[in-house]
Order: structure tokens, then sequence, then C-alpha cells
DNA sequence: TAACCGTACTTACGATGTAAGCAAAGCATG
DNA sequence: CATGCTTTGCTTACATCGTAAGTACGGTTA
């Protein structure tokens, strides 16, 4: 028996097919899932399309281009701050605690999505003085909130808000791109020969290198952030 | 009276026209003149010829791709530092004052080239435990040495090197963000209408717009350059 | 002169982003 | 039910891209 009735079931979409509809949410998942399993570079909207079973131009009734596309697909990604249980929005345990929570949860962002970190890094924010990895103005009137509500001064609060956009940056662009994140566009299928550099002419690398490869990176992300916080805190007095 | 003899002059090119003659490094320099002008995403092989009085195709006698096009620019920009008479490839006064000297070097490398400096962040180096913003074998080399030479212990002077790249690669990269890099694709002609964003919602970051626009980026630079420095030494004891 | 070679141009192909128009299916009305 | 509007996706078409392959031409050497 068929319902035509005013409201319809939530699988209503195509009849024939059991395609499950396309909205601009699950476009952008699927973008992030293709990035992540390809690489910026791979991804055309033909591809993309392919990927949901629809035409490359059917994507542009929920995305005005290519560009939008990829905003899209880094804000989707950093949204995911906002489920997680880790962060808070509104500080509970004092500002060290705050900062300590959001630097960790960007962090796993960084590491879940090596390939789209590096366009969360890269890409234009919102507003020019949002700054990455943050990019929404949510969460930096959260953080000035945090800030200002510990005692920092909005100077002080504005200057935190930018060495610690900064720190974040360069720590997990560099974490992630260690990560062999491929994180430009070359996807190398040629380990060893002669992507081994020659380092005949650089003894002290040659004896550092196991010690470069070292990934050490979760040890010194906690202790660079330490030390961050020390510093904003001997600024708070 | 036309010389045939066996040594050209250094005119020596096209006889008719007066164009200057391809070559690798002329090349690199277009390139990296082009990308400061419009942007990485207008540059493309045909439009680079076109600069250069050129046909697209002419340039792969010297550049065996586009990407490869991209990291000799890359390269020949970082390589502007050897001609920095500000930087010591060897430590003259100390590794805090070379240090100091390496840092403000790739920051007025940064400032020079805006939109050539996020390909240095994000594009992979030689070596996956080369990092960017140093990027080549020998500047590494010279890094390490500067600082075991210090008295910096090889485990110290790695961890060193990696707390320095993270610094510069997470500031300048903001830096230059800031300048109105315009680091990724799109030239926004639209200042005042919608490009400013609404922010009824967020009255502190309204209060503090002007603060967080400022530019105070050469004092934060130092100043956290600095707390570098000091957390540095004081792993040296 | 002839052979050769490095340089630059021409042509051509497949892939890309996207503008424009079209078709079919859902819903709201008579 | 018939009619029309709206939403959704497909088709076609085009300029532009990176680049493989072949060609023409001038300078050097024999």
């Amino acid at each position: 028996m068929v319902e035509s009735g005013t409201s319809a079931s939530p699988e209503t979409g195509h009849p024939g097919g059991d395609r499950p509809r396309l909205d601009r949410q699950r476009i952008l998942e699927a973008g992030a899932v293709f990035i992540e399993e390809h690489g910026v570079r791979q991804l055309s909207m033909r591809r993309l399309g392919a990927e949901l079973d629809v035409e490359a131009m059917s994507l542009y009734r929920y995305v005005p281009s290519r560009e939008d596309l990829l905003d899209g697909i880094v804000e989707s990604v950093v949204d995911e701050l906002y489920s997680d249980p880790e962060v808070y929005v509104e500080p509970r345990y004092g500002w060290q605690d705050y900062l300590l929570r959001l630097a960790h949860g960007l962090r796993r962002l960084a590491v879940k999505h090596p390939q789209v970190f590096p366009l969360i890094a890269t890409r234009p924010a919102e507003a020019p003085w949002v700054r990455p990895p943050l990019r929404s103005l949510r969460w930096v009137e959260s953080f000035l909130r945090a800030m200002t509500q510990a005692g920092f001064s909005n100077e002080q609060a504005v200057e935190a808000y930018r060495a610690f956009s900064s720190f974040l940056i360069g720590n997990l662009l560099l974490e992630v791109a260690a990560l062999g994140a491929d994180i430009g566009p070359v996807e190398d299928p040629d380990p060893s020969p002669s992507r081994q550099a020659d380092l005949t002419d650089y003894p002290l690398l040659q004896e550092l290198q196991d010690l470069l490869s070292e990934d050490r990176s979760k040890q010194e992300f906690d202790a660079a952030l330490d030390a961050l916080l020390d510093r904003l805190d001997s600024q708070l007095t």
C-alpha cells in the first residue's frame, strides 16, 4: 500500500533506486573521506560524484564550486570539535585546563584527518583575523571569553590567542606532514632508491638520522604546550 | 660585422629576436614573481610561458612537470637564505645569535614572498625528516652543528630542531596569511558587504575586533622567539 | 658542404571546472 | 484525476589545463 500523505518517510528518495539522497552534508563528508583516501589533488567533481553514484554536475546543486566544496569540507571537519566530549566550549576547570583540552582536541582532529589538516591550516578563514586552526567565530569567542574571565586583559587575551594559534599550526602541520601525510601532490611509489638522499656531505645528519626520524611528536607537543601555558601564566601576574 | 667565432657573447640567443634565452633559473624566478603577483592558482604552464615570451611546452625542456616547477620555485626562494648577509651558516656569536639570525632571515623571506611561503610550508621536503621551512639538508646540518657545538646533546639538538621548525612554520604561516596573502585561491574583490561577518552573536569578538586586526606580528614573533630560546637554554643545563 | 644537436614551436589528447538547458518526480492546487 | 510548480539529477558543451609526441630551425663541428 502506498501512502501519499503529506509527510513522507525519511527514506523517501529516488523511488526505483535505493540511493540515499544527496545533500550537502553527505557530500562534504564523502569529500573528507575521499581526500583522506586519495589526497586533495585527486579530488575532482567527477570523481567525487562517482563516489556518490551521481554525475559531477549534480553536486553543484549543493556546492557552488570546487573551492567552496573544499572550504565546506574543512569546515565540517573542524566542526567535529563540537562533538568531542573532552573539549569544552565553556571553561570548567580554569583556563589552563580549557586550553589543554582544546589543544589536544585539535591534535586528535589533525591526526584523524592528516590529509585534510593542511587545508585547515592554509585556507583563508571567514574573517581575516580569525586564524587557523580554530577558524570559526564561535571558537574564537569561546577562547577569548575563557581568557578574559580568567583575568587576562583584552590585549593579553588577543596575544594569547595569536600565540596559541601559531603554536598549534606549527606543531600539528609538521606532525601531520611527518605522518607521511604526503601533504602535497606527489604519491611517491618509490621508497628506497633515490628517495634516500645522499648524506655523504652531511656527517651530523648521517649520525643523527635515526633520532631525526624518530617520532616523539606527542611528548614534544605536550612539552611545548606546557611551555606555552607557562609563558601565558607568567603574563597573567 | 658578424662574429662567428668559437666563443659567443652572452647575448647569444635567438638571432633575430632579443629574448635573453631560456634557462631553468630564469624560469624558476619568473615563476616566483608570477606567483607573487597572481597567486599559485593562476600559475599555469601556458601563462608562465607567455610571461617569458615562449610557448608552454618549451618550459618542459628545463622543468619535468608543473609539480617539479613548484618544487623548484620553492627551492630557489629558500636558497635566497644563503645570500642573506645577516644569516650565518656557521655560528659566529653563539647558538642564540645563530638561531636569532636564522629565524629573522626566514621571516624576511616569508614577508618578501607571502604567496610562495605557504608552499614552502606545505610541500613535502626532500627527505621526510627534513622539515619546512629549512627544507635543505645543508641548513639542517648547519643547525645541528651549531647546537651540538654549543653543548646540546644529540637528542637535545634534534628536539631543538623540531621545536624551532614548528615555531617558525606556525608563526610565519599565520603572519603571512594575515598579510592578506590570500593564501588560498580566491581573489575577493568584495571588501565590505558580506565579507564582514555577522558578529551580533559574539560580543567579545565585536569588542576586540580592532585588537584582533591589529598587526603586532613583529613584536609577538620576537617575544615568542625569545621564549623559545629561553626554553632551549634551560635544557642546556 | 654535411651531419648533428640543442632549442623552441605545433599539434593533439584526455581530464578538469562549470555554464546552460532538459527531464522526471514530488507536492500543491484546481 | 488533471495541472502546474519545485526540486533533483542528467546531458551536452566549452574553455583551459598538463603534457606526450613530432617538427622545424639555427649554431657548432667536421
